[in-house]
DNA sequence: AATGAATGAGAATTCATTCAT
DNA sequence: GATGAATGAATTCTCATTCAT
């Protein structure tokens, strides 16, 4: 039926629309921030009407927040598959755990721009915001302490407070990635880093134990 | 003489009133946030004038600064002492390093509400503040490598990529505390978090060497 | 197209709307003066919102400059006919510079109000003002002197320093005209008090020589 | 007695204050501009506290009144001895105009950039202030009013409209000598100018009469 | 009397959001 | 549906004047 065509053509144009103005805000706030960031600019970089916006969004803070969820989605959808084979040695978790920290990495080196208003900026948005960006680190957290849990069990990792070693991995692995993305690792590319600091958190930087003094442990 | 005098109290009126006004903005921030607090706001709380407020500040975003300072300065100045005696074994070295965290937490908690507006909103306010609030961190971690390189020459420590390892241990140890305030470990008191945290920067999560291998699973 | 149509249509209500501001402005500057004038009241005049005003102009010194250049244009646009014949003796320079005073204090009669506050205040504004309105009474001058230089050339006036006299007769004009603005010859009519200067800007006020020289005292 | 003694100097300290307070503000103001020139910058200038400044003037206002006032008696005291003893011939009056204005000129030299600021933002500033300067130009004109029918009685000048044209004889002078100080002259020595300006004023710019047509005068 | 800190009414300007076309 | 002109509440900041010391 061509009203049938008719209307899907259109469902399809207003998404793209849709999609195009968030790009743009993408691009905009990325470069100046949220607030100082104009819905005028945003609509100039998409090249419609200042009206239109409002068609698509409640208001500016929406654009962000749709940005927010589009990023969230890209993030935690990286770790759908990750939960169905659990390493079954040391060996398993340490490649496990650096290539899930490299694909959230990539993930944000893709827009890094935008990411870093996000992670920076959100909270000072608006307490929703700063509950869902909380919210992410939770979820991740949560699975990190799932797999280190299962390691426990497993017997290849050591037995610790796996709720407080798994958030502090992530808040590391959260303030590590944010500063290679603010420049502060020049020389080191991001790979070396995150092996690094996996590396750190399994063997932490202690001497072995049993160099000190006697041999008990 | 009495216009000496007179001075010298007029002074210290001005410095009294300036703290008063710095305090006031302490308050609100901690409340709102900064992008939402008003200078009107401020002025009622400190129970001045409007203009009186740009007597001591030229706008808004000197005051937040003036806050940034006045933190700034307490937190650094917790090490003005430690840097005199060196660890001398791996327990000391633990032990400094909880006492190290512990007293930049206690100084955060004092003024917490300020504390996490000041970490959060800082660097979407200006590139200036952003700047300055990583200029803090990398100078901690700087702190925390010359602790750790001492370890590593005194054999106390793994040797490892001190630059990464440091700035990742306070990158973890900020989550952690912000977290912390965040109210995010309910149960568990500050000083076990940190004790936690620092264990597990001492031995990692990894099973001892020379477990792990095996074919367990 | 209806969007053809529609873009005329918006461009030319933009326009219109930019004029009624114009009016406004002079309606509210020719009564209380541009110091004393608020963008407030010019919007309140013109029946729109203070934020449409902003939309077309930068600030209120822009509005007093748009006003000025108004006027200039309509006071220039006199002349550009005049250019074409020349006098060609004494009585029809007479009459034309009668004709061309009168021109311009009919166009400055038009806008009493504002033409004083113009020229009152203008240089009080800015110093571009100043400059602008200077180049107003320079460009007369200019056009004076043309003349003037052609009637010595052409022997019905009397050699003389050309760009002197010519500004002090501009200076002369400025200064009756404004004079009659403010009331200051409540009985001459315009056209009296124009044909009285112009007659002294021929003859002077000196007794016809030969006359003077003798004893009577 | 002492306390006459002491009386006495008080009155004069406080006179020299008052009087070093017009000075800095006549300072300020020729540069910057009445509008732009700040109480506290007057204070700064003259090396006294904000609060003096109220003692000894009632507002900003006030002092631009008191420093008009002192430059119009300036000006009008060139007169007072001038109406003792009037001219006798053409040349004693041309000689006598051309001394007087040259002594206005000459006080208004003094004081230039004050003067201009007088005489361009006085009307902007407050209708009082326009009456003031407008009672100035108003009082010179009488006075060249008043030698102009003498002159005219006395045989060396035309019968002629003497309010017109002394009226416009004032505007023209005013208008020289403000386009001197502007530097619109700058070749011109302001005597040459007045010479000028005197010389039109008696002769015109028509060629002497009897050359066109006819005899008849 | 002198000082300069304190004041707050007032003015300009911005920009998210609405609305007429 | 799209447009962009219109809006005005909200906010910052200034500076003449007052007032406590």
């Amino acid at each position: 039926m061509t009203t049938e065509f008719r209307r899907q053509a259109d469902r399809q144009r207003k998404e793209r629309r849709r999609e195009v103005l968030l790009d743009a805000a993408a691009v905009v706030i990325g470069r100046q921030g949220y607030h100082r960031t104009l819905v005028s600019e945003i609509v100039a970089e998409a090249g419609s009407g200042q009206g239109t916006f409002y068609r698509y969004f409640r208001d500016k803070r929406e654009v962000f927040d749709a940005l927010l969820d589009r990023f969230v989605e890209t993030v935690l959808g990286q770790f759908s598959e990750m939960s169905v084979n659990l390493p079954r040695n040391a060996r398993e978790y340490r490649d496990a755990s650096v290539a899930a920290i490299q694909r959230i990495a990539a993930a944000a080196e893709r827009d890094r721009a935008l990411v870093r208003r996000l992670v920076q900026e959100g909270p000072a948005v608006d307490a929703a915001f700063e509950r869902k960006l909380a919210g992410v680190q939770d979820r991740l957290a949560g699975l990190a302490q799932f797999y280190l849990d299962h390691a426990v069990r497993s017997g290849f990792a050591r037995p610790c407070n796996t709720a407080v070693v798994s958030r502090a991995v992530i808040g590391m692995a959260f303030a590590g990635v944010q500063q290679w993305m603010d420049g502060r690792y020049e020389e080191l590319p991001l790979e070396r880093l995150i092996e690094e600091m996996v590396d750190f958190a399994f063997h932490g930087f202690g001497a072995p134990v049993g160099d000190g003094g006697g041999g008990a442990s």
